[in-house]
RNA sequence: GUGGCCGUAGCUCAAUGGUAGAGCUCCAGGUUGUGGUCCUGGCUGUUGCGGGUUCGAGUCCCGUCGGUCACCCCA
């Protein structure tokens, strides 16, 4: 039996990653001083339908009805949910909100490298706060949390774009609003289709714009409206990880601002991580039930866990920590059955004093346990045997060893820990 | 959803259409108090599944499921 199409299974290597990602997510969110929330995995099919998170996303839904026959979706996305919430509890709060999560996300689509049909995703939003220094709050939480697994300058950029921008620039070229859509999709996809589609799909929409217009209008991204949130940025110290590129639409449709999108600078890999401003979202999915402008971005595990393995500097550093992680600090050798009572005695001690041990739960040979004690990443083995009272503890890094009363070594235990 | 490639032991892979193998991992030993090496032995497969061609299929053909890559889209 193997896990369903694009659901994994987590073995305990697995987790230890998948636990990496998830305090790195939380440390970075905490520094802005975000919060953390969560809602159900399941809800109300109609949260989806309706209120729309934007076209594609409808065709991926996990849905179904309960055995109340009512129709329910597994999340595909945390947004909506967020909305939900804050539709319904957003008095009891000052603003700005900033809230984070972290939950399963579902979507039904053909998996491939960092597409999974069960993925984690880290959501951070801002709510309430409409000036550019909140999009800079949370394009600076992204970058800084990109640093801080081992990212630099070389490794990604954040594209950054803004839908004002164009849709000025469409408004100025007399394109009805009710093309705008239309026209943004192609714009999205400018870069990725031949110049040929592009110019068609362009006279079938429009008479007036070219694409040659188009192309001018994207070359001087520096002198729009971005200005102010690239001196927010400037000021952050983060400016040199922030490209403008007026090429970035983004497809969720939801999006009223800026749009921005984190991109891995090689391995072939998709965009890490994307968000925008969406001032408009939660005042339809609460039912008008609040009115809060926001901005925010989703990063989802999968993909991440991709890049950390192909950037060496975030690879080892991950490593490092997972190392940190073993199961096991100090490994209580029996040598002498006789002395087993007393090393359980002592084991429960020294976890009771918060450290990591183990010992064989069977008699073993003296040389098998120190196998095992290594195995289980021990830093120091303690014999216990013919000498006790006294011990024998071995550094086993150093092979280094000295005799001591339990007393002497719940003194030492600290420094010889960190020797 | 569309197209290309792949599917053999827990893992990585081998086997001109002719009896399914190796390395690693795991387990047990190398005699009774000292670990990453070494030596010996052991376990595991309806060759993804179902059909077909053939005297004979892991190998060829069809289907299906799964994996993977590209497109689409996105975390």
């Amino acid at each position: 039996m193997k896990p369903l199409p694009g659901f994994r299974d987590f073995l305990p290597n697995d987790y230890a990653r998948r636990d990496y990602i998830t305090s790195h997510w939380r440390d970075a969110a905490r520094r802005f001083g975000f919060v953390e929330f969560d809602g159900p995995m399941l809800e109300s099919a109609e949260l989806y339908e309706k209120k729309n998170s934007g076209g594609e996303i409808l065709t991926q839904l996990y849905q179904f009805h309960d055995r109340g026959d009512r129709p329910v979706a597994l999340r595909p996305e945390m947004t909506p949910t967020l909305a939900r919430m804050v539709g319904m509890h957003h008095r009891t709060f000052a603003k700005p909100l900033r809230w984070f999560s972290i939950g399963n996300c579902f979507r039904y689509e053909r998996q491939q490298r960092g597409r999974l049909r069960e993925f984690l995703q880290f959501n951070c939003d801002l709510l309430g706060e409409r000036s550019p220094a909140a999009d800079a709050e949370v394009i600076t939480l992204l970058i800084h949390l990109l640093k801080s697994f081992g990212f630099g300058p070389k490794d990604f950029v954040i594209r950054l774009s803004d839908r004002l921008v164009w849709q000025h620039f469409l408004e100025q070229h007399g394109i009805p609003s009710d093309k705008m859509t239309e026209l943004l999709a192609i714009i999205d996809k400018i870069e990725r289709e031949p110049e040929e589609r592009t110019k068609e799909k362009l006279a079938a929409c429009s008479s007036v714009l070219s694409l040659r217009r188009i192309h001018e209008f994207m070359s001087n991204p520096e002198d729009s409206a971005l200005a102010p949130l690239l001196s927010e940025l400037s000021s952050r110290g983060v400016r040199e990880y922030v490209q403008p590129d007026l090429s970035i639409v983004r497809g969720l449709a939801y999006y009223t601002g800026i749009v921005f999108e984190a991109f891995a600078l090689h391995g072939g890999l998709r965009a890490i991580a994307g968000g925008g401003r969406y001032d408009n979202l939660i005042y339809h999915l609460s039912d008008g039930a609040a009115s809060l402008p926001a901005v925010g971005f989703g990063m989802g595990d999968a993909v991440l866990l991709e890049f950390l393995k192909s950037v060496p500097l975030a690879a080892s550093q991950e490593e490092k920590y997972i190392n940190a992680q073993r199961p096991c600090q100090i490994y209580l050798i029996i040598a002498d059955e006789t002395y087993r009572n007393e090393t359980v005695a002592l084991a429960s001690e020294l976890r009771e004093k918060g450290w990591r041990i183990l010992f064989s739960l069977s008699p073993e040979r003296v040389g098998k346990q120190f196998g095992a004690a290594q195995d289980a990443g021990a830093t120091l083995a303690i014999v216990i045997g013919a000498e006790w009272p006294v011990m024998k503890v071995k550094q086993l890094s150093t092979r280094e060893e000295t005799e001591m009363s339990r007393d002497a070594l719940f003194q030492r235990l600290d420094s010889l820990f960190h020797a």
